[in-house]
Parts: structure tokens; C-alpha cells; sequence
DNA sequence: GCAGGCTCTTTTTTT
DNA sequence: AAGAGCCTGC
């Protein structure tokens, strides 16, 4: 058990560095840290940032300025010398937020935020505390962190072990089962009976036993564990608890709303000696309950820690009055809530504009058109460049149809989410190799890379290991090691295997005298790997191979392996690529929003079973449509200047073409601060119907959509989107004019030679012409309004082709 | 050991 | 529709 000070500074030289500065020094006043860092706060920012004692809980409204009050606090903190940075314990979800408020409090405090050892994510400050308390639950200092790829390869073989079908009961599933749990502080022996029973006939728990069984011997944790360990260690070991109760002074979070039942079991025991803990979050924007966040944490702040100082942050300082109204207005259907009321000084903007579309492509085309009327600033719209546009969607599929309507009209755009860098094959395969020469034990690393590149290990091989390793309750390497020693693999895989460990041992000996970028390119070179990805004449090996240079690169920026594959588990980030040349809109999911804003902002695809989403009401009945609703509320306050909210009468979901209704959220919407663009017809005629919340009956039926030309409806969309004079509208306009492929037409033509000479076809961008020629997939067509062309099949459709 | 074909799935996403 | 993962047949 470890006695040992957790916080030796000896470990932390940033942290001595802070140390050193005089308290006196740093709590006189004005002192070395200017107090400028109050003057323009509003009353209640400046009530949150000073009252520095007690339970404070501030509900901070979107774009109320939350940000520049935490940081301020933590400036104030220190500037009267109340704490040392290294007794301030801080706070966020995601390490982008960490990155933010180091940088912004650095601004403020200057190098002394270097000594700020507790800012950070809830899991990167767990991992940290844990690493020095590792034995108290069956870990070494130098567990590995392992992350949602190797967590399901390690409960499917767990699954597997057990004798159970995993494809009946895949581990994925268990996955979510164990992540719920340990989210909610449960280890198996806290597990509530029945818990998992669903899960392969009443086995759920016991599979669980036998995962946390099997992290300890790998010497593993997964994310959930960083903090259910933590948890495990404070609620056991009270000197533990003590100490960090005493070191750790004040406490600050961020995001509360997103904090989980775990998350907020540990912070309750850190605070429960000196109760200095201030948390901030706004409850209107809990949307990550699907991952285990408890909204009622925030809503029962109060309750836990009474006394507490409530502030509300409502002066928004980011949209205009008519946004803010009508967020308002959607927001207030939700029941659970503790209650803001948002207002603005900002000047009257523009109503909210509301359009309904035919179809989704009808959609894409819009928003298009209207991106482009903004940067040109036509009609009455404010000039808004690209770089100040989003498009904000519930969910990604969304994505698809702008992204293609953008690279038809040239609009340059960026996607936000997608692959992390860290998750690629080559990626994981590279670090996999450098964690099994830190950690001998990994033995999730060890299956990973043992074959990698072909050594003769095979199925069988690894089966043998596999079991002797379960067996023996020892790791896969030592297993292997052991059996490859005694004779107990033979053949072609004895032989490779003992110079693979040799070879291991090798580079363990040169990690001492190399620094981790020239290990990480020895070992990538001496593994055959690097070569491996040279031999490959795929067209994505040479991508592969920058990756794996880029990684090199990257880990020079760590002084230890050690400090990098911490780094690499817990933070590290995509590399963006593309940051450069000119301005561009972004795409992202609402999700991905949460925190940002822009001038102009677009809400597509507000439609009943894709926004509110009708798996989260299936699923979660009103708490799910409550989630729903807050996530329209993240949505919709992004925006500062303009908002545009629109949904489509048709979309096709899974191949399968859906009418759908306009979703509740535009019913709740108030008419007085709402432009409605879209024309007369559409829904029965009315507009009003649809926003009385009957939902007017669709006149639209697809099915029965008459093929060979624009149906009236579809005319009637465009003739309404005409007052528009933008360049992609004008482009719109001389391709309507030729035979229009229907919205629904495809695409792209099936594979195969399917035009011959003499047929008419169109295409998006020449129009309507004959084919003259086909010579494989390349047509040649001569064109109504252009020239002859060589044009691929895939591009044109023909011109009378039914739809259906 | 690999390619190709087959089936299955398909919300949101961090750490 | 399309992508991923799995299986099968060479």
C-alpha cells in the first residue's frame, strides 16, 4: 500500500516552479497578477468570480460568458492568494476545454499556471491520481490505459472464454452494459442483483467480474476504470482521501450538466471536507445523457451541498433578441429544468428563418443557395462570410447530401468530427509496438502486433497462447514467452517468437539510452512494420506510411515514452489537415457544436422521427424528447445573427423513401419573431396548419409522383427559393430549364454499359443532349446548349427515365 | 493466407 | 445505399 506523498513535487518540476513563488508575494494586492481581470463584469459574473468560499453552483446560460468567469475565478483564486495553482483542482470534459482555460488563465496569471499540475479532464486528473495509488487496486504505477477498440477485442474474448455465441451477444453490446456501470460508480461487486441479466442468459455480471479480472492481469485499466478506481480508493482508503482533501483546496468544474454519477461521487468525496467547490453548467444544455451524464446532478446541486450559492448568468452577449426568443420558447417545454431566462442588449436581428424543402438534395440545394446569397450579401441579408457559417445536423448521414451539393457548386466546406488520427489501423499498430516495449504485460498490444507483420504466429498459435495465458493467469507475452521456451509451440512459430522476445528485449535496452522518437523509429524499422507498409501496393499504404512519420514526429514532442503513450490515450487529437488556404463553412452534429458559435447558422432536417430523433423517444420516452429538445436549444443559441431552421416533406432513409412532418420544436417556435419562407402549397397549402401542431396532412406522396418532369410541388419550392439571385440559384435555374433530373432520379447510372447511341440523356451541369458514342463507361454526347463531350456514364441520367 | 462475396446494420461521442 | 465485418472457397 502506498504511503508515499502523492503530490512530491520532486515529481512535478513545473509544480516546484510554482511552489516557489512566495504566497505573500502572489496575495498582495494587485500583486504580480494584475486584477484587470474583473473590470467589465457584469453583477452576477463578478458575484461568481469572487464568492470563493462554499458550495457555489453557477448557471451559466448560453453565451452568458461562462468561459471568462472561470477563468477569472481561477485568476482571483490565486491573485488573493487563497490557493496556490497547485491546490486548485479544475475540471472539464473534453481536453479542447482543458487546452482553453490553461490558455486563457495563462494570460491572466502568467507562468504561474504552469504549476498547475489538477487542470485537466476528469479522466487525464484520474489517470494522474491513480498512477500513484495503482496497488491499492491490483495495478502497478504503469497500468496501460486501454481504449474502446481494445476494451471490445478484450470482452469478446472474455465472451468467447465463457463459451457464449458473440454474435448472439456481441461484445459491444457488454460494452455499453460495463460503461453504464462503471459510469454510475458500480464495480461487480457493487453490482445490483439482475443488473446484466439480459445479457446472455443472466451471465452480464459474471462477465463483468471476469473483464475487471482480466484488465488487472494485463495491468490495464479502460477509460471508465480511471475513475472507478479513483472512486474505489477514496471510498476505502480515508488517509488517501485526506491527503487530497487537504492538497487539494478548491475545486472547479466545468460542464457539470455532463457529469456522470461517477464523476460526481468523487467530487463529492474531494469536497465533502472544505465544501470549496464551484460547478457550471447550464441543465438546458445536457445532451450526453445517453452516455451516462445525469442532468439531475446540476439539478440537485443545491440539495448536496446545502448553503450553496446559487448565481444565473442570463445576460447573453453572443445572439439576437429574435434567436433568443425563440430558443426560449423551445427550451421552456421542457419540464426538468432549474429555469434561466436568456436575455440580450444585442440589437434587433432578423425573424428566425423557417423553409420546408421537397426532399433532402431540395435541402442541400438551398442551403447552398442561400450560403451564397449571405456572402454576397444580397437582398437585405447581412454580407457573412464562410468562415462565420455552420450547418448544424442531428445526426451525420445528414452530412452527405450537403457535402455533395457543396463539391457540385464549389463551396468549400470542412467536417468536423469523423476519424481521429490516433484511431487509424497503422496508428494503433505503431503504439501498439511501443506499449508492449513500456509494458511487457500489455497483452492486448502483444496479440495486436505478434503477427504484425507475418511472423508465422497464426490462429492456432495464438488460440494456445490464449488459453495457457487464462490458465495460468498470466499475460498473453509471458504465456507465449514461457511456452515458446519450453517446446510447447514448435515448428516455424517457436523460432520467430523467441527472437521476437529477444528482439523486445533489445529495444527495452535501448529505450534507456534513446529518446522515445528515435526508439519509436528503431523499433517501426526493426519490426519490419515500416517495411511491411512499403511492400503493400495499395493506394493508401503511402498515406499510411506519412502517418507513421507524422507519428514519429509527434513523439519528439515528449520527453519520456512514458509521458507520450499517456498523452496518446488520453488526449492526443486529430491532426486537422487542410487548416489552410481560404475560408471555409463548417458541417458538423449538434453535438459537436456545444461551446461554438457563428454569425450564421443553419438547422436542416428539424423533421418528427429525425429531430426529436424517434429512437431517443422510443428509447427514453420524455427524458429522451427532453434531450431532444436541449440539443435544438445548443443548436439554435450557436447562432449570433442569423438562424435558419428547415426540414424536408421527403427523405430517404436506408433506401427507402419517407414522407415525414415537421418536427414539434418548429410548432414551438413563437410565430412573432419567425419568418416562414416557404411557399404556399406544400403541406396542404398551409404552414399555419403545420405550426398549429396538427401537422397538416402531406399532399406528398412519392409513391405515386408522377415521373418525367418536376412535379408542380417541386416547381413551386424553387419559384419560392427565386427572389434569391445567387450565383449556385442562377446555375440552378439554367439546369431547370432543361429536363430536370427529379430529385429521386439517381445519382449516378448502375455499373455497366447502359446508354447507347441515339438516347437522350441529362446532365447536372451541360443539360440535356444525345449520345453519339459509348465506349466502355465514357459517353460522348453532344449537348442542346454545349458542345460535344466525353463524359462518364456515372454522370449523366436519362432524360425520360422514371424515377421509379 | 487472401480475395471476394455475403449478410447485417445504420444517433449523438469523449475520454 | 453503402460500409463493415464475417465467412468461404480457392
Amino acid at each position: 500500500m502506498s504511503t508515499e506523498w502523492p503530490f512530491d513535487p520532486e515529481d512535478d518540476p513545473l509544480a516546484a516552479y510554482a511552489e516557489r513563488i512566495p504566497l505573500s508575494q502572489l496575495a498582495q494586492a494587485g500583486g504580480p497578477v494584475p486584477r484587470d481581470y474583473l473590470d467589465g463584469l457584469n453583477a452576477p459574473q463578478r458575484e461568481a468570480v469572487e464568492t470563493l468560499d462554499g458550495p457555489v453552483l453557477v448557471l451559466a446560460g448560453a453565451g452568458s460568458g461562462k468561459t471568462r468567469v472561470l477563468t477569472a475565478r481561477l485568476a482571483h483564486l490565486i491573485a488573493t492568494g487563497r490557493a496556490r495553482p497547485s491546490e486548485i483542482l479544475a475540471v472539464t470534459f473534453t481536453n479542447k476545454a482543458a487546452r482553453e482555460m490553461r490558455e486563457r488563465v495563462g494570460r491572466i496569471i502568467g507562468e504561474a499556471v504552469e504549476g498547475m499540475p489538477w487542470l485537466g479532464t476528469f479522466h487525464s486528473i484520474a489517470a494522474k491520481m491513480l498512477r500513484r495509488h495503482a496497488e491499492l487496486v491490483g495495478l502497478t504505477s504503469s497500468f496501460a490505459i486501454l481504449d474502446a477498440d481494445d476494451q471490445i477485442r478484450l470482452l469478446k474474448q472474455v465472451i468467447v472464454a465463457e463459451g457464449i455465441d458473440e454474435k448472439k451477444f456481441p461484445a459491444k453490446n457488454l460494452a455499453a452494459l460495463v460503461d453504464g456501470w462503471k459510469n454510475r460508480g458500480l464495480t461487480p461487486e457493487k453490482l445490483p442483483k439482475g443488473e446484466g441479466d439480459d445479457f446472455a442468459q443472466g451471465k452480464g455480471a459474471k462477465l463483468y467480474a471476469q473483464y475487471q479480472d482480466r484488465l488487472r492481469t494485463l495491468n490495464a485499466a479502460d477509460f471508465g476504470d480511471l475513475l472507478l478506481h479513483m472512486l474505489t480508493i477514496l471510498q476505502g482508503y480515508p488517509e488517501v482521501l485526506e491527503r487530497f482533501r487537504e492538497r487539494l483546496r478548491y475545486l472547479l468544474v466545468d460542464e457539470y450538466q455532463d457529469s456522470n454519477v461517477a464523476q460526481y461521487l468523487w467530487l463529492r468525496l474531494l469536497a465533502g471536507g472544505h465544501r470549496n467547490i464551484c460547478v457550471v453548467g447550464d441543465d438546458d444544455q445536457s445532451i450526453y445523457g445517453w452516455r451516462g451524464a445525469e442532468v439531475g446532478n446540476i439539478l440537485r446541486f443545491e440539495k448536496d451541498f446545502p448553503g450553496a450559492k446559487v448565481v444565473r448568468l442570463e445576460e447573453n452577449y453572443r445572439s439576437t433578441p429574435e434567436i433568443l426568443a425563440a430558443a426560449g420558447a423551445v427550451i421552456s417545454g421542457n419540464r426538468e429544468r432549474l429555469g434561466k431566462t436568456l436575455w440580450t442588449q444585442n440589437p434587433s436581428g432578423g425573424k428566425v428563418r423557417l423553409m420546408g424543402l421537397y426532399d433532402g438534395d431540395e435541402e442541400a440545394r438551398w442551403v447552398g443557395e442561400e450560403i451564397e446569397a449571405f456572402m454576397a450579401g444580397l437582398g437585405r441579408r447581412p454580407k457573412i462570410g464562410l468562415d462565420q457559417t455552420a450547418i448544424l445536423v442531428r445526426a451525420s448521414h445528414q452530412m452527405r447530401a450537403f457535402e455533395e451539393r457543396f463539391l457540385a457548386i464549389g463551396l468549400p466546406y470542412r467536417v468536423i468530427g469523423g476519424p481521429r488520427f490516433y484511431e487509424r489501423q497503422e496508428i494503433r499498430d505503431a503504439i501498439a509496438y511501443l506499449r508492449l516495449v513500456a509494458q511487457p504485460d500489455d497483452g492486448l498490444a502483444f496479440e495486436r502486433i505478434v503477427n504484425l507483420p507475418r511472423r508465422g504466429v497464426g490462429e492456432q498459435t495464438l488460440q494456445a497462447i490464449h488459453q495457457q495465458s487464462r490458465f495460468d493467469n498470466v499475460s498473453p507475452s509471458r504465456a507465449a514467452l514461457k511456452m515458446a521456451q519450453n517446446g510447447e509451440i514448435g515448428g516455424k512459430a517457436r523460432g520467430t517468437l523467441i527472437l521476437f522476445f529477444e528482439t523486445l528485449s533489445r529495444w527495452r535496452a535501448e529505450a534507456e539510452k534513446l529518446t522515445p522518437a528515435e526508439l519509436a523509429a528503431l523499433v517501426l524499422d526493426e519490426s519490419g512494420y515500416t517495411a511491411m507498409w512499403k511492400a503493400d501496393k495499395g493506394a493508401d499504404a503511402p498515406g499510411r506510411l506519412d502517418n507513421l512519420k507524422e507519428l514519429v514526429r509527434s513523439i519528439g514532442d515528449f520527453p519520456t515514452l512514458q509521458g507520450f503513450l499517456e498523452h496518446v490515450s488520453l488526449v492526443m487529437e486529430a491532426s486537422r489537415d487542410g487548416e489552410g488556404a481560404g475560408e471555409r463553412l463548417t458541417l458538423m452534429t449538434l453535438h459537436a457544436a456545444k461551446g461554438l458559435e457563428y454569425d450564421l447558422v443553419f438547422l436542416p432536417g428539424w423533421e418528427e422521427g429525425l429531430f426529436p430523433s424517434q429512437r431517443s423517444l422510443d428509447e427514453s420516452g420524455r427524458q429522451g424528447l427532453e434531450e431532444e429538445r436541449r440539443l435544438a436549444y445548443v443548436g439554435m443559441t450557436r447562432a449570433r445573427k442569423i438562424l435558419n431552421i428547415s426540414f424536408a416533406a421527403n427523405r430517404r432513409i436506408y433506401n427507402q423513401w419517407q414522407s415525414a412532418l415537421p418536427s414539434r420544436f418548429i410548432d414551438e417556435t413563437p410565430p412573432a419573431v419567425v419568418e416562414i419562407l416557404t411557399p404556399p402549397g406544400l403541406y396542404g397549402g398551409s404552414y399555419g396548419a403545420a405550426r398549429r401542431g396538427s401537422y397538416g396532412v402531406t399532399d406528398v406522396e412519392p409513391k405515386t409522383w408522377r415521373p418525367g418532369g418536376p412535379s408542380p410541388l417541386q416547381e413551386q419550392v424553387r419559384q419560392a427559393s427565386n427572389p434569391y439571385d445567387s450565383p449556385g440559384w442562377k446555375r440552378m435555374q439554367a439546369q431547370a430549364r432543361q429536363a430536370t433530373p427529379l430529385p429521386t432520379a439517381p445519382r449516378k447510372a448502375a455499373p455497366g454499359p447502359q446508354f447507347a447511341p441515339g438516347e437522350r440523356v441529362s446532365h447536372a451541369k451541360f443539360g440535356s443532349g444525345v449520345v453519339i458514342a459509348v465506349e466502355a463507361d465514357t459517353l460522348t454526347v453532344a449537348f442542346d446548349q454545349a458542345d460535344e463531350k466525353r463524359i462518364k456514364a456515372g454522370f449523366v441520367t436519362r432524360s425520360d427515365d422514371a424515377p421509379f
